[in-house]
DNA sequence: TTTT
DNA sequence: TTTT
């Protein structure tokens, strides 16, 4: 609730893939989305360059559902949140560091279409048992703009309700792995 | 200067350390700087929870010298800036990323004594023969503001002037010496 | 709730008098305060030209408690909110406008004195009965960071609870009191 | 150049219509251009209430012509600016106040279509003679981002080269008048 | 991996 | 005056 500083980050991009959304065992969502702003520039010799810059996004709770609803490759969305820094370790042992933005306000951009790129949406990972659903569409509908449910507490503790068993921090990458592999209570 | 998309961090905190503030061969300064935020909240069992996010920061040019010459560990800043995520090699010859935020506005807060924190400032890196000077004080002041110089323009770029020689990414992180010596509590 | 649109404002400034604090029939809080920013630059004569500019800012609730307890004329605060510009009509029964930056977060900058400056605190409006208190102190503590309870939810009604009588748009500024006084360079 | 303080202005929304571009004298393009935001919420009778805030928006040189050129009635916009509040005087001769978002910076969004809403665009005013161009299409193209060329210099100045004659602050409202009149140096 |  |  409250804080000393002042931590935001606004992003307006374009997804890269279709959102990864999971469910927690306390039935919480969590996706996980790649987004991408780029910048062109002329450099001495005049010629044009651009650069690309990837964001890892994380969603939580309600703004995860509405993420792996309407959301797929391509859209272009505006979002705010904060950079968290996580800390894990890898095969050999060793600190590695991932950067994220913890997402509290996504807005779909683009008109009619719902922000939607050019791709087929669809195909994101089942409800497991457990979740006793009760979010769905809430709030729903084209480009309106969803809030974290919980804004202003901290959200790297995503379990809201009850606390969790389980490491916090498992010895494994979170950065896309091939056979990411999400049997745990906390996703990264 | 063109760009699509938006990429915008806000943050205010105080430094974890000095600044450390480089030259380039070019005669070009970089700083780099570890910022602090923190938020406490109350969990379930109503204890209050801190948690501190540290965020590393990059300013080149004159913002860099401003930096040097008025921030000091327990600096209290507000910066504006974009993300971005360097890919380098470890000494396995493995991909690391480190993302950073490169700050293009500075404003130095908290009063008539300029930001300044606890400890003495002093000691940062002495500027090479091969900077023709030229900067130095100009701009400054106390609480006063700072822009980067190229402001729309990429800063991913530092060089600014002539094209350098030489590998852009070399298999150590960049701009992160060898026995670059942070505190503990700061994750990089 | 949900939103079509980003109304973001950013502030970072030192206050141009006291907080004024008024409490609602229902016993909430409301505080008025003005927030200079101001920017220098050099004209085509090489002369250093200055301009100040006012922002009328409004806070509900505890936000507005927190700024009468421990804001003051000269202190330095972040504040995060949104454009709202109220219609109203002067005496004369014409329309007039008013545009207030309608604050849900806020930082109180400058290190171990909370952000206070030159003069002291004091004088804002006591609290009517009505009011069961409650607040005070809650969140306090210096330099701490807060935020409006509502946050998401449009603060543009602040009556928060139970409907109130009487009229929303007055023929009067609303919030603004008959014999006003600011300082004359504030232009609300 | 120098600033204490931050003075920031975030919003993403729609134009109420056709920017209005004009030229001043020394060939500088001025824009201005009404943008909504929208917030909708639940009363306490669970009735959905919606709030639309209108914004107005100044835009300058380069970026000026840009919006002319690409900009109409619904596009969607993402824009960043400070908040600016004009002094002027009605024709009883009493002071009222206008505040405006400078935009330093503007992105197009919604896709292919440029942020084109329903309607045709064209119509808005010619450019006189004394404007000897070279600006045009320049940094142009479908969704780019552009940037006021002074970013960083107060904007408040807009005539840029030579200072002019005249008086900064006719008798003349600002606000869409039916019979605005553009024959000064100053538009408002 | 997006988008123009 | 926009948009859904």
């Amino acid at each position: 609730m409250a804080s000393r500083g002042v931590n935001k980050v606004i992003l307006v991009g374009n997804l890269g893939n279709d959102p990864e959304v999971r469910y927690m065992p306390n039935g919480n969502a969590v996706a996980n989305l790649s987004l991408a702003t780029s910048e062109s520039w002329k450099d001495q010799q005049g010629q044009v360059q651009e650069r690309t810059e990837w964001h890892r996004l994380t969603m939580y709770r309600r703004l995860a559902e509405v993420a792996g609803e309407y959301l797929k490759k391509g859209s272009q969305i505006y979002v705010e949140g904060k950079l968290q820094t996580r800390k894990w370790q890898d095969q050999q042992g060793q600190d590695r560091y991932t950067t994220e933005v913890i997402v509290d306000q996504m807005q779909m951009l683009g008109g009619r279409e719902g922000g939607g790129g050019g791709q087929q949406g669809g195909g994101y990972q089942q409800r497991p048992q457990g979740n006793q659903g009760g979010y769905g569409n809430q709030g729903g509908g084209q480009q309106g703009g969803y809030q974290g449910g919980q804004q202003g507490a901290p959200q790297g503790n995503p379990q809201g309700g009850r606390p969790q068993g389980g490491s916090q921090q498992p010895k494994q990458p979170p950065m896309a792995e091939p056979d990411f592999d999400f049997d745990d209570d906390i996703p990264f």
